[in-house]
DNA sequence: CGGGATCCATGAGGATACTG
DNA sequence: CAGTATCCTCATGGATCCCG
């Protein structure tokens, strides 16, 4: 039988619980990922004109070119962004959220707010567990 | 001067907004990965009595000796889980989720659901993009 | 039983150079 | 300007074997 733990599917088998790795999963794997978060909120900031290329890259810290243009274009293929090119000289390329992006992050909020929460407690069983192993 | 946007710290420059990659993303980073959710969720099921090693094994598809014990010992460094360690013979170990760890899925089951809501969209997304390019 | 140790394949991500 | 194209390194994760 199919059942559910906080929105996750599990089966129900005489030896316990079943749970199995699910696509969905590609989405928190993506927003685990090194720069998608930040692309996503500096376009939230942004939100109601677009942003260029060079703007993103100015407005996150330490991003390179390949990775901004790698990380885009997985938002853009997820629907979560949309690209417009003008094939002018010098070209010019505008991005912006999707509606379905834009309404992600605020999904995202709370739990953004549990980990703030919670932060500084993890830090600190992290210095714990490290320090009683050296 | 500082600014956020849900719940993402950013400095507001002359140049716009900046965003700089920060610590606590180390969680989402660990939850994206391939089984922590999974780990989490069976415990989480089994709320009230612990779980042993061979238990979770047999309850997760696919996962191997490894990487449940890398997983383990990741969400214990966090001090999202309880380790129990009896040294009869055989080694019996038991797991539960810490009062801290028990309090993450639900925070995240907002975005869970998000995810469940927009999934079928975001496929369709992909399947349009990787078919506008083959 | 519950791992640890080892080896290996793959992919994420960074540095640099080049281009329509 | 907005990327590609290469090359490189390292971390994730899988497979296998061994051990107290």
């Amino acid at each position: 039988m199919a059942q559910h733990i906080y929105g996750r599917p599990y089966e129900e088998t005489k030896h316990g619980p079943l749970f199995r790795p699910c696509a969905p999963h590609s989405v928190l794997a993506r927003l685990g990922d090194k720069w998608t978060i930040l692309v996503m909120s500096h376009l939230a900031v942004a939100s109601g004109h677009r942003l260029r290329f060079s703007e993103l890259m100015q407005g996150i810290e330490g991003i390179t070119q390949r990775m901004l243009t790698l990380t885009l274009r997985n938002l853009e293929r997820d629907g979560l962004l949309a690209r417009h090119y003008f094939p002018e000289v010098p070209p010019r390329v505008e991005y912006e959220l999707t509606v379905m992006g834009a309404s992600m992050l605020p999904a995202l909020e709370g739990f953004t707010s549990w980990i703030r929460d919670h932060w500084p407690r993890i830090e600190e069983c992290r210095r714990a567990y490290d320090e009683a192993r050296k």
